[in-house]
RNA sequence: GGCCUCGUGGCGGAGUGGUUACGCAGCGGACUGCAAAUCCGUGCACCCCGGUUCGAUUCCGGGCGAGGCCUCCA
């Protein structure tokens, strides 16, 4: 079955035709290792997470990526920047900046990596940290080397120690964002550094302040632009051009639009990523989610009271690239669903996913037929590949059950206790004492215990077993 | 002001030019001494106004509403 995604690019859903089947390559903006990571960062971890298992499935085998299968799945990591800078000063105002700048990201890095692991994210196959691309002989592409070639080609220039690149250099910059030059500039409202040629023009290499971070480069001691690292970045571990290329909608002006114009111009080449895939926000509670409001919730927060995936079955809820809103009851019944799922595939040896959900995820990423597939599985007899797909989701990690055990209140009472109560209760049943028996059942009510009646198919006989309530 | 996305039943959330999404909740039934749990069944929808069409929730135009981008941001 054909994989298709819509692409930003030509905003239509496409077939998926890979460059090099032997090498699927996507890259995916990763963080910028200043602070916690929010819940709206998880999102385009989890669905190119997805994409990336899919992707795996549909292109199996030994192949050429650097792991030697035929999928590469870069997602980087920003450690250089302004807020880590200034994260850095605030958090550790008696250190020498740099060593105080390499506590935050090293802090927060770990951070990251055990919050995308918990929400059941596999490993990408690279990810690189920018300050390691910034001069990298030993790779085919680094920052030095991609800004001194679009210096050569005229598509930037070099003023007052900045590498600026020059935007009308590009005829048809705006292409991702569906903006002309004109648009921008008449809808231009920062104010213009006079060293610019143009308004639109962007930093590639800034000159650093006394006591920050700095790189030597032929333009002087500095620190690259943003928009560079993952231009280099993508270069360097992905090629010129390659199939696709993820991130949230926010990214697509200016972030990825000045990836493509650097990428393009420097290698002469017609586009960057053939797809470009942008998922959609997410709201909490139906309010945007700020620092002001309150309801900032970063994936930490979340994984204090939930296990991993039951964020994200609640994140796959809604279509990627539709707007979420993150709320606790939707926690709470996708805790509820994977509940009675991973109980139904209890029994089932199947480690494939099922066709069903191949397909589904194959439309675009369609998870939310796919959790109606995943119904429509439990619903079938023998569950059969139920847990298969649950494991290929990455909704199978484990630490449900834990979390199922944690939350299992406790009983102030012994069980020996219960279960003494419950002989009694059956033998008033027996006895028809049905009024001592509802006594004994609303007793147990009181204490918190839940019985459930059931007769034993072979034996017909009742066997009362019971629960603690919550 | 410019650009983009979205508007589906009580709630969440897919999809389609004419037949069931799915889940939760509700309702009915089975089971039960009565319950609970479980199982089975089931009602409820496509923002408004025009247009195209034999027929539109689905396509087109307009309106209203929500959100995003244009500045760091997933």
């Amino acid at each position: 079955m054909a994989l298709r995604l819509y692409n930003t690019l030509t905003r239509t859903k496409e077939e998926f035709v890979p460059i090099d089947p032997r090498n699927v390559r996507m890259y995916v903006c990763g963080p910028t290792v200043y602070d916690f990571a929010h819940i709206g960062n998880a999102r385009p971890l989890i669905v190119f997470d997805v994409l990336f298992r899919l992707l795996k499935h549909l292109y199996p085998g030994p192949g050429t990526a650097a792991d030697g299968s035929r999928v590469t799945y870069v997602r980087n990591i920003t450690d250089v920047d302004d807020k880590i800078n200034a994260r850095a000063a605030e958090e550790y105002p008696g250190l020498p900046l740099n060593e105080a700048i390499r506590k935050v990201t090293e802090k927060t890095e770990k951070q990251f990596f055990s919050d995308v692991a918990a929400l059941g994210c596999l490993d990408p196959t690279f990810q690189p940290r920018a300050t390691e691309y910034i001069s990298r002989p030993d790779q085919p592409e680094d920052m030095i080397r991609l800004i001194a070639r679009l210096i050569e080609k005229k598509n930037a220039y070099v003023a007052e120690g900045h590498v600026l690149f020059h935007v009308p250099s590009m005829p048809d910059y705006g292409r991702l964002s569906n903006r002309t030059l004109d648009e921008m500039v008449a809808g231009a409202r920062v104010e213009v550094a006079p060293y610019k040629r143009d308004a639109m023009d962007f930093v590639l290499w800034k000159p650093a302040k006394p006591g920050e971070p700095a790189w030597p480069s032929p333009w002087g001691a500095g620190r690259p632009g943003w928009h560079i690292e993952c231009s280099a970045m993508a270069g360097a571990l992905l090629g010129e051009t390659f199939d696709i290329h993820g991130g949230g909608v926010d990214l697509i002006f200016p972030h990825h639009e000045n990836e493509i114009a650097q990428s393009r111009c420097a290698h002469g080449t017609p586009v960057m990523a053939r797809y470009w895939l942008h998922n959609g926000f997410l709201q909490v509670e139906g309010e945007k989610m700020s620092k002001s409001l309150g309801n900032f919730v970063t994936i930490r927060d979340v994984l204090q009271d939930w296990p991993g995936e039951v964020a994200r079955l609640a994140m796959l809820g809604t279509h990627y690239r539709q707007p979420i809103n993150w709320t606790l009851k939707s926690l709470d019944e996708a805790a509820k669903t994977l509940s009675v799922w991973t109980d139904a595939a209890s029994d089932d040896a199947e480690t494939r996913p099922a066709d069903t959900v191949v397909e589904a995820l194959s439309d675009d990423l369609n998870t939310p037929k796919v959790i109606a597939e995943l119904h429509a599985l439990r619903g079938r007899a023998g569950h059969k590949a139920l847990g298969g797909s649950l494991a290929f989701l990455g909704l199978a990690g484990g630490s449900l059950a834990e979390w199922r055990e944690r939350h299992a209140p406790s009983l102030a009472v012994a069980a020996e206790e219960v279960d003494r109560l419950i002989l009694s209760r059956a033998a008033a049943r027996k006895a028809r004492n049905f009024a001592e028996a509802d006594r004994i059942r609303a007793e147990l009510d009181a204490m918190g215990v839940a019985l459930k009646d059931a007769k034993d198919p072979a034996t017909g006989e009742l066997v009362t077993t019971w629960e603690v309530k919550r």
